[in-house]
DNA sequence: TCGTTTAATAAACAATGCGGATTAAATCTG
DNA sequence: CAGATTTAATCCGCATTGTTTATTAAACGA
């Protein structure tokens, strides 16, 4: 926490009228002065600089009256035009990108359906930057109207460096991929994060975690990813680095070898340990293709029992480190998503009971377990809210590298 | 976070004065503001505040004037004699209490060797009033001389509500300890933590964590304590109570059945499994006289394989469940204490072992893991520092119920 | 003794939030 | 339809805070 002067005082409070009228908008001056605990004349004088800086509006048409008397509220709202923010999501099999506005809406996207593996980073970040411009420009606008990107990319990230430590899509470690994509964009200042920390913000701002201070989101993909908000704000290491659940062992080194949960459970692992065991059969052709998750969940759903049984297994693992992130972080709930877990309840069926039979008693109840499918640019979504946030972020704990203005 | 007022502004900054002070007092006005970045007149106004309120003192003899030219600085440090506190601390098999100052000094304190477990709630704490209304007595001071009172005690301690929600002390569960206390000792209040949360502080403040914003405690005694010391905050999980480590899976449901480290490397399941190694040997006397523990080092020291086996498994246990946590948290430091850690290499070094071998490439030398042999008194100091916490503590996050003054 | 140097405080100033009075804009009432 | 009533928003004066710029305090050196 830094040192309170006058300034930081408005910060805060003007932090905290913007999230009110973020997350309750349309909403009035009084009952901003209601939720935040401000007075009225504190919330009126913030809300004047912000309509002077064109960071929020008016509503326009009255709204409800609903058959009050006195002086009609007026209602105020963020102004999508303050801001326009592009997100970026790097998968190991498609670029997707979305330009949004201030509320996060998206004005136009596109997926670039790609192999990274084996790219160079000068060619992905060629890529990228093709892609945005040109989603930009679907969205009408010009370059120079972008306030911020967010690239969230699979792997460890150090979004304070700018920095990819270790991801799938890159073959170096420590790739300085924020650097490298503002370097392209020509004064347009890029950032980076872990795609599991994008989606979770998400989450946290529109989706199922509205309003929620603490939850898991654990994202079943290629890769394995772990977001976990805590106390409204999103958990990173001591390092800055946020955790990786692939990275968490499952097994301990007992005579055969340990086991991390990324070769237990994830996409990668199941489609390769499905091809092993289908070997030599009819389904091989569609490995072959590239359809191996495709072919699972049609096996799975036929009841074939060599692949509910490795379902089952990678469903025990995952369900053994999510009772055991439930015993540390206790959430009230836990969202996983992933194509994986289309399976129905080949593969989440395991995991409830092998979280319910991990659990201790005293938190057998504490944490509610939701499987999300998620619609393609809620990651974009979350990148560009977490951009938004460097433009109205809560001044106490400085969340990023960014230098608008 | 709170909305902002000038108050909780003069809050915060007094906060940051006094935390200079605790840490680098004697400590010079100048010092104070160059170490906060207040202005020197804000640092004169707050310690102008501090003085007149007798939290702080200003030293009498000159200090070090090393050859320097100009008005000499004024040394500044705590008062010791601003306030008394009593930490009491719970374990299975004896209660200890020491009061300390405002330095968190220890004035006096003292050990009950009794065995609490199948003791009533009523009974152990008249126990515990006894020990406290001694150890007072012993240091001087009146009871209305003591601002507070914090008891630490194994299991999953729910701080702010005062309530122990399950222990190894208490056969029952959800004991509200803390209005109990606080109804016997008579307008002094009292409040209760997990007992390595408290050791976690006490680190953080005087031992080997100084000034060391991320690290983790773990605490092998009969059971398991996980203290988590993240962003300089004691870090508890959403429901504010602290993650038990004990409770952490060690091994999946494989077949076999699944396994809490609580039974795989706690020192009571160690002395149970080596009582069931041994049983009809020589040894076996050591055991029945509640020796076991003693009796498991000495034969380590020698040698003894099975024993070494045991210890090699537990360490192993303990290593999986370390290299999670570093997985999670990145801490630069992880702290080791408790009996059981006194038996040299035999688990250590297995425990180091694991951890090496099953920490991603990405982490493996963040983590410096050490062996602190603790005091006893280190539990009270913690205890004495909690609840000092409170009389000039960080003003952003609500720490506590304690409503003292 | 007087100048120099450094520490600590005082005075003036700007920013902030708040409470009470005031204005604004609608409905209600007779 | 005009004035009363009600509710929203703003204006004004005040207290508190931190900062910058002077001023005083307390030592040493020549």
């Amino acid at each position: 926490m830094k040192t309170a002067d006058p300034e930081l005082m408005r910060a805060i409070n003007r932090f905290h009228v913007m999230d009110a009228i973020r997350r309750f908008g349309p909403i009035s001056r009084v009952e901003i002065s209601d939720r935040t605990q401000l007075s009225a004349t504190t919330v009126s004088a913030i809300t004047a600089a912000l309509l002077d800086d064109g960071l929020i509006i008016t509503q326009q048409l009255g709204g409800i009256r609903d058959a009050a008397r006195g002086r009609p509220r007026v209602m105020l709202e963020l102004n999508p035009a303050a801001a326009h923010v592009v997100g970026v999501k790097l998968a190991l099999d498609q670029i997707t990108v979305a330009t949004t506005n201030f509320r996060a809406d998206v004005l136009s996207s596109l997926v670039l359906p790609i192999r990274l593996q084996r790219q160079s980073v000068s060619v992905i970040a060629d890529l990228v930057e093709d892609g945005i411009r040109r989603c930009v420009a679907d969205a009408g606008l010009a370059m120079e109207q972008i306030s911020g990107v967010c690239v969230g990319l699979p792997g460890v990230v150090e979004r304070m460096a700018g920095v990819c430590r270790a991801s799938p899509i890159f073959g170096e470690r420590d790739v300085p991929f924020a650097a490298e994509m503002t370097d392209r964009l020509g004064g347009v200042v890029a950032t980076i994060d872990s795609d599991v920390n994008l989606v979770t913000l998400a989450e946290h701002w529109f989706g199922q975690a509205r309003g929620l201070d603490d939850f898991l989101v654990i994202s079943v993909e290629l890769g394995l990813g772990l977001g976990i908000m805590h106390n409204g704000e999103l958990f990173r290491g001591a390092n800055g680095l946020s955790p990786d659940l692939g990275d968490l062992m499952v097994r301990p080194p007992a005579g055969n070898g340990s086991t991390r949960l990324a070769s237990a459970a994830s996409e990668a692992s199941l489609v390769a340990e499905a091809r092993e065991i289908l070997a030599g059969e009819e389904h091989e052709h569609a490995f072959r293709l590239g359809r191996g998750l495709e072919k699972i969940l049609e096996l799975a759903e036929k009841g074939e029992p060599r692949i509910l049984a490795l379902l089952e297994r990678a469903g025990g693992a995952l369900g053994f480190a999510i009772a055991n992130l439930i015993t540390l972080f206790a959430p009230p709930k836990v969202i996983m998503a992933g194509a994986a877990l289309e399976a129905g309840d080949a593969l989440v069926g395991p995991i409830r009971r092998t979280v319910a039979e991990l659990l201790p008693p005293s938190l057998a109840d504490v944490s509610d377990i939701v499987v999300h499918h998620w619609q393609d640019d809620i990651w974009a979504r979350g990148a560009a809210a977490m951009t938004l946030r460097d433009l109205y972020g809560a001044p106490w704990n400085t969340t990023g590298p960014v230098v608008h203005r």
